[in-house]
DNA sequence: CAGATGTTTAATTAGATAATTAAACTCTAT
DNA sequence: ATAGAGTTTAATTATCTAATTAAACATCTG
């Protein structure tokens, strides 16, 4: 798409959206500190005054990518962890949702954990704009959904007993770490991306039933 | 410890000791972008010109300080996977050393996953100066050990059976993840420090149940 | 057509920071 | 006492990069 002088516009958001979408992509590559407002205006195959037309700055830029971004990976679990079906289902559904997720964006656990790492300050981000304290209004109801759930099964004797917080840590270290470590997996087991692929789905088939059994009394 | 004009030598390698401690620090907490080294004279309390005097550039700072942190990761593992003690013994050992490691430096995964997502060029420092290939001529023999151990296993009907690569990167995933997921923690959970500590101190005593209970046949 | 909006080019400004250098001072060892 | 390593101060250079600005052009809408 090669441009000439002064294009034309384009009244829908387009360009502001092929920008976003090229800032994530530089972002998330290299981290807000180390993108460069021009690498970003290239991928958007747009100018670097445009960069700042739409998005007054660097730091407004990087925002916006990270609330896009960060900002999603929380609603999927929310949902699931709230809804009304067994904790049997839970599980199948948050590995199968959390494996896909990764693996369509194998890079957003590493660009997420390292913002988290390096700008604190951004934490308040991840939930949206969630009034004041810890929990958010809409993770608190389905963490004491969960945690009902989980203590009616224990006391059924199907399960072995277990908090709420350590049954989704636990969960969510099995999905996500891999893809947060994948340079490690490659350096230490030889995993290119075809090998990697084919450990990730050998995890969707297993991890089910792996947490299950974990959990039996 | 308050300096005055051209203060005394240090003969021995106290001095560059020190720059090398600050720098992890800095980087640790910053990142190898975001450090600046003006901060680590600071923390070493000296002045930059001395930086460059020990090491020539903020570069080879910044490898140095990789090379001595995360190297230091898997010779852990390597030694507790290739030791000639039962499975359960392992898993045992490879929880209290990696949560009582991460306990000490928390920082850690979070430094070494953002290190590696942002320069994956340094990947190979990992495991020390290995040859060639892609598999260390330390981890090799350990993982197959281990793969023929937990082969036995499933064969005389005491576990599941599991690949010696899923059966680590589970065990890694849940010792390692949450303190790399500590900013969403605190944001999801409301974990302050306390509540942290805890946390992982109960994860200490349920982790090998957990992960034992996974592998029951 | 006229004006607003989108877009480019190009040049400039301003600020941060890594790297370098020179000169001087302090101690230790010879 | 003198040489040399360690160390400081201070100033300078060289880059990089974000941010800004001005001027022109293109396209759409009214």
């Amino acid at each position: 798409m090669v441009k000439e002088k002064g294009t034309p516009p384009a009244r829908d958001g387009a360009t502001e959206q092929r920008i976003l979408e090229a800032a994530k992509t530089v972002f998330i590559r290299r981290g807000t500190g180390g993108a460069r407002m021009q690498e970003i205006a290239e991928e958007a195959d747009v100018n670097q005054a445009l960069l700042h037309y739409y998005f007054r700055s660097k730091e407004r830029l990087s925002e916006a990518v990270f609330r896009e971004t960060a900002g999603r990976m929380f609603p999927a679990i929310i949902q699931i962890l709230g809804a009304d079906i067994p904790i049997v289902e839970k599980i199948d559904r948050l590995v199968d949702t959390y494996l896909t997720t990764m693996s369509r964006t194998p890079f957003l656990p590493g660009y997420i954990i390292s913002e988290l790492h390096h700008h604190p300050e951004r934490i308040p981000q991840l939930l949206g704009n969630v009034a004041g304290g810890d929990l958010s209004d809409a993770l608190r109801p389905a963490f004491e959904k969960l945690g009902k759930q989980l203590a009616a099964e224990a006391r059924a004797g199907r399960m072995r007993r277990i908090s709420a917080a350590q049954f989704v840590v636990n969960l969510l270290s099995l999905c996500i770490f891999p893809f947060a470590a994948r340079p490690m997996l490659r350096a230490a087991l030889g995993f290119d991306d075809d090998k990697f692929t084919k450990f990730i789905e050998q995890r969707r088939k297993e991890l089910p039933r792996y947490i299950r059994s974990a959990l039996r009394p």
